[in-house]
DNA sequence: CAAGCGATTGGCT
DNA sequence: GCCAATCGCTTGT
């Protein structure tokens, strides 16, 4: 997994892989590349100033309004609506009233259906990542900004390739939150996109086990085997 | 309008 | 291993 170099710039990923059936779409998703540009207008030493690149290494699937431990189980509200609609946009909802988890909308437009990304290796701008994860912390943990203190020595203890382990740590450290619902990941002028997984990435090697934290849908739910991760993409 | 709870995380016992 | 944090969404009165 080496950093890419200036030039042509990568192919989009294709909404085709994502426009169908949504556990297809899941692991097309699986070992993707997800990436963020820095905002324009960051001065050059600003530590966010860097881009983020991560391989996606888990996720989970859900689909449609029968799925009883999806968002979209109630019908279109205010929160999931962007479910509804067509795929590779992004769906970011606030959960424990604190953490923000990035969903990728799969399958038509009029079926329900998400990929809440859980996991991904950061490859690139690990520093970034440490920062945007600190600028979480700071707004959460109420961490005092001018002295951060035990939280980024914590941080600063995370290697790379851990910083974006958990949905609503992949989030903070792509510096995802709800007002970005509705972007298009699929678009390559979008600052937080997906990218098909460059050629001298490693193979994905599959795993499917149940979803977590779904209890409350009930067991026939629950036990579905539709989190996927990457064994072979996983870092250290 | 009140109440209950969550597609989580990290700190402490 | 247990539990607090914290607020928006959903449902029930």
């Amino acid at each position: 997994m080496s950093p890419s170099r200036p030039g042509r710039p990568p192919p989009a990923f294709p909404r085709s892989l994502l426009a169908g059936d949504s556990l297809a779409a899941a692991r097309s998703l699986l070992g993707a590349r997800l990436v963020r540009d820095p905002d324009p207008g960051l001065p050059a030493g600003d530590p966010l100033a860097a881009r983020r690149v991560g391989r996606i290494v888990e996720l989970e699937a859900y689909i449609g309004l029968e799925d009883r431990a999806s968002h979209a189980r109630m019908g279109p509200t205010d929160r999931n609506r962007v479910m509804f609609g067509g795929p590779g946009i992004a769906y970011v909802y606030l959960v424990y009233g604190m953490h923000h988890c990035l969903n990728v909308v799969t399958g038509p437009a009029g079926f329900a259906a998400a990929v809440l990304l859980r996991s991904a290796t950061i490859t690139e701008g690990g520093q970034a990542a440490r920062a945007a994860r600190l600028e979480r912390a700071i707004a959460v943990r109420r961490v005092d900004r001018d002295d951060p203190g035990v939280a980024a020595a914590r941080l600063a203890s995370v290697p790379d390739t851990r910083l974006a382990v958990g949905p609503a740590n992949l989030a903070a450290a792509f510096g995802v939150e709800r007002s970005d619902t509705g972007l298009d990941l699929l678009d390559p002028a979008s600052r937080v996109r997906l990218e098909l997984p460059p050629p001298d990435w490693p193979p994905v090697e599959l795993v499917a086990t149940p979803r977590i934290g779904v209890a409350y849908a009930g067991p026939e739910w629950a036990s579905r085997p539709w989190r996927f991760i990457d064994r072979n993409g996983i870092g250290r």
